[in-house]
DNA sequence: AAAAAAATTAAACAAATGTTTGATTGACTT
DNA sequence: AAGTCAATCAAACATTTGTTTAATTTTTTT
């Protein structure tokens, strides 16, 4: 790819991130970057294209690094959804503009090429979760519980939480010294603690009582 | 309030329902509502103050009901927790495409004005929803746990199953007979079950298994 | 060096946006 | 019946939008 190609790409992610999809004019994007308005449509075809090309590239890396843990033969199934757990929630955090961005377009489904290639994310994303809660109900590691629901719960949270600053503030009020809640390292390691501790509760067998009589 | 006002109202919630608040012209509405286009700023003064009308307007009711339950001496702190996902899977799952709405403005934070009246309405939910999490501490039928984050998986889960048909459609492969996934009643009963069970093993306290020796 | 292809540009295009204007109608009061 | 005020309207306004055109420059190939 270009280097023009990729630092088109490089600014829009970050002006897409800022103001969202349809926040971002062509006339942003071109001036950000230094280029010509026709430029972007010369490399990309169109507004919308340029955003898909942008999703895909994001895609691959993100999947690869989940697809290795789950194949790791040394962890047992609990230690990959306690690393999985904290990969979700750095990634989302360092990444909360650019997933906003998604989780709206995947809401709203406009755009039925974009809504697509998003959704095969998650999808990737989301099977690769629920085969290794598979692999711990079936090697007896985990209760039998409702897969899918279980990721949605995971995912759920931490969108609700890092999604948006409004909410994040409610839930933890701002602190003198952090004014901004999403780089308090304390936030981060909470919402790593409930969500590990509800995981472990919920999925992790519990001892068996001795039965009386 | 006028009938022609009231009118704007729940033409322009469908409107913003279906295809969101920038997606929305006054036009459409306008034309949906069958007025003239410079009625609804003069009714309302212009589109996001029709908003935020909408909003303030449908807080009042909620918060009511949650209130009611909440003071309920009858019931124990788990029957409330219970009764409250029932209710909110319900009412998303009623209200999907305006909540869509909803989260999505919360999300982007444009419009401060819009952002502060939707933040009240999040604030008000669940400052109720934890003080019934602190009554059941309090009274030692809840274990101790991190409150404001069990309402984010709670609101987060619910959220993120039924704002998005694409994921939606991934939790639960669309089966025959239920092209639609929002109406398929066995799909509420599931959402609503992995929560009541989630909640239940992680907030109520373990029995206490005896010692040996 | 000539020819061909690719990259870049300013300008125009056509459509859509939220808002405002200024005139007209209707209803109620004096 | 005259006057007052709110309601209603068509039209214009001023921006902004993504995209395209057609001309020019730059680069690559022959």
């Amino acid at each position: 790819m270009s280097d023009k190609k990729s630092h088109i790409i490089n600014v829009a992610i970050e002006l897409f991130s800022k103001n969202g999809f349809e926040g971002t004019s062509m006339r942003d994007l071109a001036s950000a970057a230094g280029v010509n308005i026709a430029m972007i449509n010369y490399y990309f075809g169109s507004k919308e294209k340029l955003f898909e090309a942008i999703v895909e590239g994001r895609s691959e890396k993100a999947r690869k690094e989940l697809e290795e843990l789950a194949q790791d033969p040394s962890m047992t199934a609990i230690q990959k959804m306690d690393r999985i757990i904290e990969m979700q929630v750095a990634k989302v955090l360092e990444k909360r503009h650019f997933h906003k961005v998604l989780q709206n377009e995947v809401m709203l489904n406009k755009r039925p090429e974009l809504n697509l290639a998003i959704g095969n994310i998650f999808k990737k994303n989301g099977a690769i979760l629920r085969s290794i809660l598979e692999e711990g109900v079936r090697n007896g590691e985990f209760n039998k519980v409702d897969d899918g629901l279980v990721v949605s719960t995971i995912m759920g949270t931490i969108n609700h939480v890092f999604l948006s600053r409004t909410i994040c503030n409610l839930i933890f009020e701002p602190t003198a010294g952090y004014q901004d809640p999403f780089v308090n390292p304390k936030i981060k390691k909470r919402v790593i603690e409930h969500l590990k501790d509800l995981i472990h509760v919920y999925l992790l067998k519990k001892p068996v009582v001795p039965k009386e009589g």
